[in-house]
DNA sequence: ACTAAGCATCTCACTACTAAGATAATAGAT
DNA sequence: ATCTATTATCTTAGTAGTGAGATGCTTAGT
């Protein structure tokens, strides 16, 4: 006992951010590996997985303001303008105007664009199923109260 | 109990791929809150976490092969000649010829180098320390046990 | 009404890569 | 020795964004 109080608190400091960095590590690494799986499936359809997030965040949510998809996917202003119009020139989205606010922008999915997730997104839930497939469901469900807790958490300190 | 049984297969799957994508959500965005944390910290010092990942792997390592450190921080080929360029026209890092194999180049830190890891490394490892601070230090090493498995899964999974 | 402040979106210049192919060197088989 | 396949790095063109600032619209205070 007397061995473990004698630690220094320098070796404790550092022990603690020797585990935070393995964590930093196979965060990284994990979230690589996925997503490898990921841009693999979406690539078959001709989908990035940033074009993709917008297609499904109007799929399962009907038309948003083009603000509204941008903090959904995490991309800069310039980004949003950009991806819109790359998926609108291919027919898979609209900008629509917004009755009671002439600066903002809809998008929406035409046609086209839910008739392709109607086709891209089951198969791609799989994908997603199957690249998690190293860990059992539980497990699953363990590292996802973690990461949740662990992301929060970071979000929260960065607007700071 | 016969509720439970009666509940058809399908569901079951549809179940396991609504849990993966949830894990791929938190996942992804857990990532992406550490990943701002560590890239202002370097940003601070003039440095991407790509380029830091370099310095690293020179600081620990010594001088590396081209290759070996693209393999380590998974870049293109033509992004480590990229990068290695930057870091050699900063002074930070040369190439050196190797002596058995004419081909290949090594990366090495310069001096200016090892005296900007020196400044640089402790603090980054406190930043991500602090990063990570959402979860306990019991929780990192469950969340490190259950990324590192569904990783390597995952990175196995995608080579076949 | 008028003005200041704030927003939503877009434009533009730039960055950090990737992917495919070129070049040069090596290793193995004949 | 020579040819072939492989490997290590580099070159080049292109992609998916970011970030700062511009524009046009709205809201709140006066």
């Amino acid at each position: 006992m007397t061995i473990t109080l004698s630690a220094p608190r320098r070796v404790q400091a550092s022990d603690a951010a020797a585990t935070a960095l393995k964590l930093y590590v196979v965060l990284a690494r994990a979230q690589r590996a996925i997503s490898e799986h990921t841009e693999t499936d979406l690539a078959a359809h001709g989908l990035t997985i940033t074009e993709f997030a917008i297609l499904e965040a109007l799929y399962h949510k009907g038309p948003l303001l083009l603000g509204e998809v941008q903090r959904k996917i995490l991309v800069s202003s310039g980004g949003i303008t950009f991806l819109v119009d790359k998926l609108a020139d291919r027919g898979l989205v609209e900008r629509k105007l917004c009755a009671t606010d002439r600066r903002a922008r809809y998008a929406a999915l035409t046609r086209k664009g839910e008739a392709l997730m109607d086709e891209v997104f089951p198969g791609h839930a799989e994908a997603i199923r199957e690249a998690m497939a190293g860990l059992s469901r539980a497990d699953q469900k363990k590292a996802t109260a973690l990461l949740k807790q662990l992301g929060l958490a970071a979000a929260a300190d960065a607007k700071r």
